[in-house]
DNA sequence: CCCGATTAGTAAACCGGTTTACAGAACCAT
DNA sequence: ATGGTTCTGTAAACCGGTTTACTAATCGGG
C-alpha cells in the first residue's frame, strides 16, 4: 500500500502538506491541489487508519454494551445506535455481557485501553456500587434505558412509570379488575419504575393489588412462562396480565398456550417495549412502545457531544405510547372460563 | 497514562526489554522480571493498543458482515462468533448491511483500511459478480451460511438440501400430500439448495409439485404472510407448509392466524433454522435446526487460521437435524376444514 | 522601493509501541 | 589462556500518520 510519503513525493510536496490538505487544515492553490489529487488517485492512496489513530489518539469507534444481542430489544437498539454512529463516521463494537459484571468491566477497560473513544452502556443487573465506581473513573460514557445510581454521566431513559400506568389503565378501561403483573429484577431501575406505574394505576382506580397476581424477579421469558402456570392454578386467576417487557410477554404467551388459555378471549395481555416481534405474534401484542430508535440516536448524540467536549443533557426522558394491536379485550364474564 | 518508557525507567531496563518481556519473546532472570512486574504495577501500566497496532499492523479485531442484526438468526450467529472471537482475544465489529451492496463493499474497505484483520461475511442477496471481484482483492475473508459463486475463500455451509428434504419428508411421513413451500430469493445459494431438497423429497415420494403451492422470492415474514393468505384462497389449499426459514414461518403464523387457520390442527407448519424464538411460539415450531453455534465457531476458526497463514478448510458442510416440537400433525380429513 | 502582511508551504518532533541486529559479560571446554 | 556459547540485555530503526513552529516567496500599500 502507498503511504503518505509516496504521495508527497509524487506530488512534489511534503507529507505535511498532504496530511493537512486531506484534513482540510490548509487552503491550497488549485494547481497544487490538483497535483495532489492526481498523485492520490495514481497511487490509490488510503490513509493508514492505525497510524492516524496513534497520532490523534482517537479510534473513531465507540462501544455499545448490552446484556444480550440475541434479545430483540437490544438488537433493535444496537441497530439504531449503529445507524446513528454510521452517519457520524463512527463504527461500533457491540459487547454482549450476558449480564456478567466482569464483561461489563472489561468493556470499560477497552475504553481505557483506547479500543474505543466512548461507550454507550445498558446494564440490567442491579449495581452494588462496583459499576458506579468503575464508570466514575472513565470519561465518555453514556447510560441508556437503565440507570446506575450514583453515576454522573448523561442518561437517556423512557417514561417507565407513565408507560406502565398507561398500560395498566388500558386494561382497567377494558373492564379488568384482577390484573396480574410480571416484572423484572428487584432493584433494577426500569423494573421498579414500571412496577410503580402499575401500582399507581391500580391505586388510582381504587383497585387492590393482590400479591398472588404479582410476579417479579426476572426479565427472562421462562420466568413469565412459569408465572402464568402458577396464575392458572389460582382459584381466582386474573383476567388480564401486564407483562412489563416483550420478552416476558413472549414467555407468558407460551405459558398461556400451554395452559390452554386463549388470548385475548380468556386472558388479556399487554406488554412493554413493542419490539417488531410483538406484531408478528398471534394475536399481535398490544404494547407500550419504547422509542428504541430515539433511544439509540439520542444516546449516540449525547456521547458524541461528550467526546467533543460539548455539553450533553444530563437526563433525557423519552415519551412512550400505547400501540393497540389485538391482545387486549374485555374480561370474559366469571364462570365462562 | 504511563508509557512503556516510564516503566522501563522505573525498572532500570530498556523499553525493548519491557516490550519483549510482555510479549513473551525473551526469558529473563527472576530478579529482573520481578523488578519489571513491580514497575508495571506501580505505574498501573497498560500498553497503548493504538501504538501496538501501528507497529504490528494488526488490530486484533474482525468484522462480521450480516444483513440485519435485528433478525434472530443473524443475532444468534453474531453471538456465536463473538463468543469464539472473545476466546481468542479478538473483538468483533458487526455491520448490518440491510442487504445493501454499498454497505457490503464498505465493510471490505474497512478490511483494506486496517479497521479489522479479517472478515466473516454472510450476504443474502444474489451476486452479479461485483462482490466476488471485490472479495478477490482482499485477504482474510471467510464466507458463512451463504455462498458467493466464484469466490475462492474458506466457506462454512449447512446441509441445506438434505435438511429441506428431511423437513419435507417429515410432512410426507405425517400423511401430507399437498405441501406448500415458502422460499427465499431466486438465485440465492441457500434458497436454491433448500428448494432442491423440497423437490427431491416430493419427487422421491412420487408427489407432484403444484406451482400454486410454491411461493418463492423473499425471506421477509410479510412475504410469507401474504403467501398464506393466497394459499387460503385456493379451492384446494395445502394441508402443510414448509417455510424455509424461521423468519418466514413467523410470517406464515401471522397469516394463518389472520385467516383463522389453526396450527397444527388445520395446517401443519415446519421450518428451517430453529432459532430460539421458534420454541416460544404457540405452538412451538417443528424445524430443521441449523447449528448456528458451530457455524459461528467454525467460521471464526477458519478466519483465524487464514489470519495466521495456516491452511483453512475450503468448504465445510455442517449437518442439520430435525427438532420435533408441536407444529406438525397429520392432515385433517378433507372437508372437515 | 521598502516594509509588513499574507501565501504557500516545510522540517522535525511526536504518538508509543515492536523488531532487528548486535554487544558485553559470564561461563564452559580445551 | 583462548575461543565459542549462552545469557542478558540494548540502540536504533520503524510503523505512517499529525501537529507545531517556522521560513521563503509574493503581494499590496505608502
Amino acid at each position: 500500500m502507498a503511504t503518505i510519503q509516496d504521495v508527497a513525493a509524487a506530488a512534489g510536496v511534503s507529507k505535511t502538506t498532504i496530511s493537512r490538505y486531506l484534513n482540510n487544515r490548509i487552503e491550497l492553490p488549485a494547481a497544487t491541489a490538483a497535483r495532489i489529487d492526481a498523485a492520490i488517485a495514481k497511487h490509490d492512496y488510503r490513509p493508514n487508519l492505525l497510524a492516524r489513530r496513534l497520532s490523534t489518539g482517537r479510534t473513531d469507534a465507540i462501544g455499545l454494551v448490552i446484556p444480550e444481542i440475541r434479545e430483540p430489544f437490544f438488537a433493535e437498539l444496537a441497530s439504531a445506535v449503529e445507524d446513528e454512529a454510521d452517519r457520524h463516521g463512527y463504527t461500533i463494537f457491540i459487547s454482549s455481557t450476558r449480564s456478567d459484571r466482569e464483561r461489563e468491566i472489561a468493556s470499560l477497560n477497552r475504553l481505557r485501553d483506547h479500543h474505543v473513544d466512548g461507550l454507550i452502556m445498558l446494564t440490567n443487573t442491579p449495581d452494588d456500587g462496583t459499576m458506579a465506581k468503575q464508570i466514575g473513573k472513565r470519561r465518555n460514557v453514556v447510560l441508556v434505558d437503565e440507570d446506575i445510581p450514583g453515576v454522573n454521566v448523561p442518561k437517556i431513559f423512557v417514561e417507565n412509570t407513565a408507560g406502565a400506568r398507561l398500560a395498566t389503565e388500558r386494561l382497567i378501561a377494558a373492564g379488568h379488575r384482577r390484573i396480574g403483573y410480571f416484572g423484572g429484577p428487584f432493584g433494577l431501575f426500569s423494573s421498579e419504575e414500571r412496577y410503580a406505574g402499575y401500582l399507581a394505576a391500580m391505586g388510582g382506580a381504587g383497585l387492590t393489588v393482590l400479591p398472588e397476581l404479582v410476579h417479579r424477579g426476572s426479565f427472562a421469558p421462562e420466568f413469565a412462562q412459569a408465572a402464568v402456570l402458577e396464575l392458572a392454578r389460582l382459584r381466582q386467576p386474573p383476567t388480564a396480565i401486564f407483562a412489563s417487557s416483550d420478552y416476558l410477554a413472549i414467555g407468558a404467551f407460551a405459558g398461556l398456550r400451554q395452559a390452554g388459555i386463549a388470548v385475548p378471549d380468556q386472558m388479556s395481555l399487554i406488554s412493554f417495549d413493542d419490539t417488531p416481534l410483538g406484531a408478528l405474534l398471534t394475536p399481535p401484542l398490544t404494547a407500550i412502545r419504547q422509542p428504541i430508535g430515539a433511544l439509540g440516536r439520542l444516546g449516540f448524540q449525547a456521547l458524541h457531544a461528550l467526546m467533543n467536549q460539548r455539553p450533553a443533557p444530563k437526563v433525557t426522558r423519552l415519551p412512550v405510547e400505547l400501540i393497540e394491536r389485538g391482545s387486549v379485550d374485555k374480561p370474559r364474564p366469571r364462570g365462562t372460563l
